[in-house]
DNA sequence: ATTATCTATAGATCTATAGATAATGC
DNA sequence: ATTATCTATAGATCTATAGATAATGC
């Protein structure tokens, strides 16, 4: 039953990708460590000698996440010039984006459990969300500016998920990359 | 144990109104119907004899604190004139609207159970996200503007609300208070 | 007679823990 | 000997339903 210390150090990385892709799919409380440990590939009672508590993991997982959004955007940024913030929104509010929770944003996936639950969750989404706000920034957008272009981001995806429409999804998802490209031009 | 049909007609809106509140509060999962009931008054065995499932309810819920919504919207643009959205966007974005989302913007509260659970009450969630669209388009913003001044709206207040730290969720609400200003001056 | 509400419970979750097992690594 | 993982379970939920109760409204 026993494994390596290097298979068990791969192992709590698959368990932290498959919470990453759950929790952001269903919300915390929407999967549950049985689910996530199986996706990973092991039972539910090992759970508790990787993992101090539910909320840990969570915060592992969407520090991760955001992570990953950072380095993403920050390649975006990097080949998009001085169009910088209108290549992220092109890429951020694509159908793709949108009807693929468990690999889109974390701030829209876990927005609503840092917001209840607090704790670990919501440090990691802090700093996770002021890493993207610096890769805006780094584009040459003035923080006020940064945190106002986020924002809508943000709104829209909420949005164009929540309202299990294709049409009016579609639409809300153009108009906000119209205005964000015409607010940086 | 029976009581008159105009007592039952209130026991029922009471606890549609218990709904409303603990569901944007604690999320559709978040809040169960025992506790729902007991908020109105009554206890969770009779909830079926109201209502067809918990769906349903969010649904009507959801649907009863959006049209509130609006019609508070619409008071604020028929007293701001010209710069009706600068004053919906200073309502909103507030740290009273912000701390208090039992009485918050149910786009927030739902948006995640919307975009999750679909059924009834996204259809609730897409009815009443329209409706305040119709309020921005009345007050004079053409309809793609609306949708990403929406956007940004529900944007920033997730983010205020997730962050779960004082001055960046305030910096947040300002930098968007700030460019709903500027989009309509 | 009808029905709004009550008590009680079935059946299905979930987190967290206890203790057993068997392979690693000293 | 240590420890990563396993099986099994305690205890606490939750939705939905069944059947009893008692007041309304014909």
């Amino acid at each position: 039953m026993k494994v390596s210390r290097e298979q068990a150090a791969r192992n709590r990385e698959a368990v932290v990708d498959a919470a990453s892709r759950l929790f952001r799919a269903q919300g915390v409380d929407g999967a549950g460590i049985a689910e996530i440990m199986a996706e990973g590939g092991l039972t539910h009672g090992g759970f508790y000698k990787q993992f101090g508590s539910k909320d840990v993991l969570a915060a592992e997982a969407c520090a991760r996440s955001l992570e990953r959004s950072a380095a993403k955007w920050r390649g975006i940024a990097s080949t998009a010039g001085s169009n910088a913030l209108g290549a992220i929104a092109e890429n951020y509010l694509s159908a793709r984006n949108r009807d693929a929770p468990e690999r889109g944003c974390a701030l829209i996936g876990l927005g609503a459990d840092a917001a209840r639950k607090g704790g670990a969750l919501a440090g990691a989404y802090r700093a996770g969300m002021e890493g993207l706000t610096d890769v805006l920034e780094g584009a040459g957008v003035n923080r006020s500016a940064a945190l106002a272009r986020l924002s809508q981001l943000v709104g829209a995806m909420v949005l164009a998920r929540a309202v299990k429409d294709e049409a009016l999804s579609d639409e809300i998802m153009a108009a906000a990359r119209d205005a964000l490209a015409a607010s940086q031009g």
